[in-house]
DNA sequence: GCGACCTTTGCAATCGGTTGTATTTTTATA
DNA sequence: TATAAAAATACAACCGATTGCAAAGGTCGC
């Protein structure tokens, strides 16, 4: 028994004694439909157990009611994978995306040359997708085509995009870092991170925009490393080994950041009072961290919720553009004791 | 220009002076067309751009090549929202899922009421539904009716279970924690953690494990906490504070253990050496944190592909049995110093 | 009491594929 | 060359909803 065979629309129709195209309308609250009929249908509907079926329903609507969500975790470069700034992330733009009724596909890559991303799209299996970062695919995005006007990109402002950006403002945030390491009196400041990437650069750049025009009096030395709390760890280790001094670190993410205290205390450095060490995202274990980590807080579920708002906008033909959401710093101990 | 109007079967049909059923057949690859027709046929479709839509080729084939994938990550309680372990868990049956070429809709509801999931296999969007954790939703799963029959779950054996598992071996896990604690010659642990989640019970379950029968010369304290890693902080405080004594400490998951030792050092304890740290997951960070985190690794990877291949598994009809992975200890510096 | 109008319902086309079966064409066999 | 068998293609029904339009029933005013 229970529905085998399911029940269908055409069902309810034969049920209740009236056409399949009432049935629809009533549950759909049409206001073509008499109100005792849509009591009528609407509690047969529910005694059965039905359920619209969403196939049949999305092909002829021409939409999924789904968005898909592209993020860039290779599993070669298997790091990302477990940096929490994804998931809450996933976790934003899926809560936002519920209020408007939209499921969300996530879509894993396995490559940087993947083009599921495009799939979803022209099959029909999503309406419009949100990708998140753009490096290494800024040439691809750029070759959107008309696919374009269903993408949203979360990202750092470059010039170089034609597609819509939305992403929390990069150097802001690196110029709020080189305030706070100013104002607590750290001058030889290691920067963590790939300023290849464009987000990476602007947080660089922020940076250094601080010593700017000032006595130079600073210096900012570039270390290089991946998102892979693994490479910044033994990048760390290296730079211990070496000659050169310094007494804070910027690193690009909080993964970054904790691993690099990882590295320092390991050679017996103390964090803050050899070292200040700045990470960047703000995620859960930040504050769990000992010390707890400073950081730039990149208002991650207002980005995500942005991020849909544009996405649905755009889908719906509306124009839209480039977004900056706000960042904050949050100072904990690993760069003030006490 | 471009594909407004976009192209369709037919319209490859019409190009191509064939009949539709033969545009469909070529695209899939069937044998019952001529290879010079075929070739054909792919050329132009690959010309056009043409990818077949999916929306109609869900409702006729009655499938969507789609799994879904509820975490219970409820935003009141937003801590988990942050545990690496779920954003690993996706990876991981993202790329399992991939293998078969289903997609994979990612659902957090919003509260432990939510009937989403339930939403999702009735109306169609998805063939099968992982669920992660059966904390709190037990009767539910229990309730599912033929839905079950394309559900599979993650989470502790329990008997009351007659739904499919899929899990580590959480006892086990718990039991390797107890020999180790052992071992290194702790007898006063805390067990940090809620026993009222299934996982969670038999994780202190093995832990016991270890001393039934011994002389009683260790004891266990439960001190309860959520998954929430700022909870176990304060509660681990609070300890700190109260007047027992104790040399290790055994958290229900990694983040709770980094929690812990945040703690613990901010009270001026030292882990290793005065309090010995395990956690359970094996997240990413557990080995960049300082001290790195002694742990129980369960394979989430594997884990991610059990969950699929039984799942799919199920939706085929196929009988399928519960599943046990492997689960193993990884030993770091919170537990033995140098 | 009749036409105009409003409310409610039914009819039928449509979304874009898939697939069982019939039909045509080609190849092989005698 | 006739004919059976095989290969290739076409026909048509179908998946389960949505929606423009027509039609039926009911209300109202005059």
């Amino acid at each position: 028994m229970a529905n085998q065979g399911r029940m269908t629309m055409s069902g309810l129709a034969k049920l209740s004694g009236v056409d399949i195209s009432t049935v629809s309308r009533a549950l759909n609250d049409s206001p073509l439909v008499n109100g005792k009929t849509k009591d009528h249908i609407l509690k047969l509907a529910h005694e059965t157990g039905y359920a619209i079926n969403a196939r049949a329903r999305n092909l002829r609507k021409q939409s999924s009611q789904t968005l898909g969500i592209v993020i860039p975790v290779y599993p070669g470069s298997h790091q990302n994978l477990s940096d929490p700034f994804f998931l809450e992330m996933i976790a934003a733009v899926s809560q936002a995306a519920a209020k408007f009724d939209y499921d969300l596909i996530i879509n894993l890559p396995n490559s940087p040359s993947e083009i599921a991303e495009r799939r979803l799209l022209l099959s029909g299996k999503a309406d419009g997708l949100i990708v998140i970062g753009q490096a290494g695919r800024i040439e691809r995005l750029r070759s959107l085509g008309d696919a374009a006007d269903r993408v949203v990109v979360w990202g750092g402002m470059i010039e170089a995009a034609d597609y819509t950006l939305v992403g929390s403002d990069n150097f802001e945030g690196g110029r709020l870092v080189g305030e706070h390491l100013k104002d607590i009196g750290r001058h030889r400041v290691v920067f963590l991170g790939d300023i290849d990437l464009p987000e990476v650069e602007l947080r660089y750049n922020g940076l250094m925009s601080v010593w700017n025009g000032d006595g130079a009096d600073a210096s900012v030395m570039h270390v290089r490393s991946s998102f892979d709390g693994h490479e910044a760890y033994r990048q760390m280790l290296a730079l211990c080994e070496g000659a050169e001094s310094f007494d804070a670190v910027f690193a690009a993410s909080d993964v970054l950041a904790i691993a690099a205290i990882h590295a320092l205390q390991s050679k017996g450095l103390r964090v803050p009072e050899d070292v200040a060490v700045v990470g960047y995202d703000n995620i859960g274990q930040a504050a769990m961290v000992s010390p707890g980590l400073t950081t730039i807080d990149q208002n991650i579920k207002l980005g995500g919720e942005i991020l849909v708002n544009t996405l649905v906008d755009k889908i719906a033909g509306n124009p839209v553009r480039a977004t900056l959401t706000p960042t904050k710093l949050v100072i904990r101990g690993s760069t003030v004791s006490g």
